[in-house]
RNA sequence: GCGCCAGUAGCUCAGGUGGAUAGAGCAACUGCCUUCUAAGCAGUAGGUCAGGGGUUCGAGUCCCUUCUGGCGUACCA
């Protein structure tokens, strides 16, 4: 569970401390009370480690120039049995660190003894956090949307899962409201063309085209001839989608193992209903004062709440829209299971009710005052092929489908393609697709393990197995290739922080890109199997490392680490 | 109109709480395999960080404003 980068930046605090006060007690320094500064670390590594700006930070206080006061401090600092080799003075006023050997072991054996476990931190203190995601209408097949979707919502439960939160995957399906009637209807139409003839029904222009609804009214006719032509319509649809939906959440649930994402519950809207806690949920609003009635409809006072409009709970004919709905389930997110944040990742096109829906959220009736509602907004993908853009519409059935997707280009090479920032829209070429699998910078990442790999097992073979890792000291390892490495190896704890604190698990396929970058400038500059027994092993040992922290963050982001390639 | 997200190299994108000379991949060009995997490495070239103001020791980053693009502003979900 250790964080190196942390610990040895928080160190610095301490050391300029102890500095500071010898040199008040010396009165080599006016007290000018707390020396506070940040610590950070510069881009440009000839500037140290870790860079501190103390010095510029207290120049107003002490009444001094800053260098004046770094010159002071650095001659009061002692560094023994500090995480640092050396400390200087640059530019303006920084006082550069440098880290020791003592560290860069440490870094080693830490990876050495977390093994698979390493990254992880106690940041989230055990929190219960519920991610809702891809949650597609079971009306039709999941799309390239959702694969991003997918992929975004099980790497962000991964990285906070990894952060030491509790985390709960969630698919919300759909099953009940207009859609699903439509649904219904579209598969109805297509079963009385298929026996009737195509020109015989007219096909709702509002309804799902999709060749997935042919096929469902075959299997239906497949399995039951033509027993529904005399059949009520309210009933026969009623059949269809009894048929139907299931049939597509099996499928679904298939592709998205094959995706390799695994929900822990498959919430069905329609038990909101059949218990009764839609009703019940806005009977607390109405009964709260929050509503008022207009055109026969049961309506939100929202805007009290800072939203910019009101919104319908109840329509005339007495059906509760989507937008109760979705209070209830939320309610029952926090208080019936619990958790005491949920995240919920949705597209672009629902943003505007997110921020609405926020803000029913803080009603006091609903006693979510304690609890924490988050949204990732994730941009659309833009589909183009060359220089055209391709529309998608689940309901047109034009859809590229994410099985599809799968099929053309891999699993491995699709996540690590879509785990790409949320809020920046992404841009997928069809004609790419499939160069994808010479360009993705997942093969570059997965070629860096692949080496490793065979490297030790070759290693192996003659006669070098992996030695212990007490038994060997990072001061062999002291070309800048090895110590940029080390370093990077070091940085994957503080990684997984961020990419939970900023819900951004993108950042993960950044850091093992850079991690993959320095093994491949390591591994070029440095030999392993000619080298001294004692720098062999260190070598080795750094390898072992690194292909460790490779795997481990190919496995949040859900990407194979192959032995070779 | 109002709201949300974005605008950084030819293309796709990085640039945590403001820091030192703005980076990477792809594409282009030049080198490196009789030696641990060349799906690799080293190098060259490529920029008015959309435009304009402001805040300060310091702004791609914060504030204001204009422009451009995407999305939203349903008794659909």
């Amino acid at each position: 569970m250790a964080n190196l980068i942390e610990e040895a930046r928080l160190s610095i605090d301490g050391i300029i401390e102890k500095a500071y006060k010898k040199a008040v007690g010396e009165g080599a320094v006016p007290d000018g009370g707390l020396l506070s500064g940040k610590v950070e670390i510069p881009k440009d590594t000839s500037n140290g480690d870790y860079a501190a700006n103390h010095a510029m930070a207290g120049a107003k206080a002490l009444k001094l120039p800053p260098r004046a006061i770094a010159e002071i401090l650095v001659s009061h600092i002692d560094l023994t049995d500090s995480y640092f080799g050396s400390v200087e003075i640059a530019g303006p006023g920084f006082l550069n660190f440098r880290l020791s050997d003592k560290w860069y072991t440490k870094v080693l054996e830490t990876v050495q003894s977390e093994g698979a476990s390493y990254g992880r931190s106690d940041e989230g203190h055990g929190e219960r956090v519920m991610v809702e995601f891809v949650s597609a209408n079971p009306t039709g097949p999941m799309t390239i949307g959702n694969a991003r979707g997918g992929v975004l919502g099980d790497a962000l439960a991964s990285v906070l899962d990894r952060a030491g939160y509790k985390v709960f995957r969630e698919f919300y399906v759909n099953d009940a409201g207009n859609q699903v009637d439509l649904f219904g209807k579209s598969i109805e139409v297509r079963y009385l063309q298929l026996i009737k003839g195509e020109d015989a029904v007219e096909f709702p222009e509002n309804g799902y085209h999709g060749e997935d609804i042919r096929l469902l009214a075959q299997l239906l006719f497949d399995r039951d001839g033509g027993k529904y032509v005399d059949m009520d319509s309210d009933e026969r649809c009623k059949v269809f989608v009894e048929f139907g939906l299931p049939y597509n959440i099996a499928l679904m649930k298939q592709h998205l193992e094959r995706y390799r994402i695994h929900f822990d519950e498959w919430f069905l809207e329609s038990s909101l209903h059949d218990s009764g806690y839609v009703a019940e949920t806005v009977k607390l609003l109405e009964d709260g004062g929050y509503t008022y009635e207009k055109d026969d409809a049961l309506w939100l006072r929202n805007t009290e709440f800072g939203a910019d409009k009101d919104e319908v709970l109840r329509r005339g004919n007495g059906f509760y829209t989507y937008y109760a709905v979705d209070v209830a389930y939320h309610r029952n997110k926090f208080i019936e299971r619990g958790f005491d944040r949920v995240i919920d990742v949705w597209g672009a096109d629902h943003h505007g009710h997110a921020i609405r829906f926020a803000a029913s959220m803080t009603a006091p009736v609903l006693g979510l005052q304690n609890k924490k509602l988050d949204f990732l907004i994730m941009q659309m993908v833009r589909l183009v092929r060359g220089n055209e853009i391709v529309k998608v519409s689940k309901r047109t059935g034009k859809a590229l489908t994410l099985n599809d997707l799968l099929d053309e280009i891999g699993v491995d090479a699709c996540r690590f393609f879509f785990n790409a920032k949320p809020d920046t829209h992404l841009e997928f070429d069809l004609d790419l697709a499939i160069r994808q699998d010479s360009e993705n910078p997942v093969y570059y990442v997965q070629y860096a393990h692949a080496r490793i790999c065979s490297l030790i097992a070759a290693m192996a073979e003659e006669g070098h197995s992996l030695p212990k890792c007490e038994a060997v000291s990072a001061a062999l390892l002291s070309t800048e290739h090895e110590r940029e490495l080390i370093k990077q190896l070091a940085m994957f704890t503080e990684e997984i922080k961020i990419a939970a604190r900023d819900y951004d698990p993108s950042r993960i396929n950044r850091y093992v890109t850079e991690l993959a970058a320095r093994f491949h400038r390591f591994y070029t500059s440095c030999r392993i199997k000619e080298a001294e027994p004692e720098l062999r092993d260190a070598r080795l040992i750094l390898c072992d490392c690194t292909e460790k922290v490779i795997a481990n963050a190919l496995n949040i982001v859900g990407v194979t680490a192959p032995e070779k390639m």
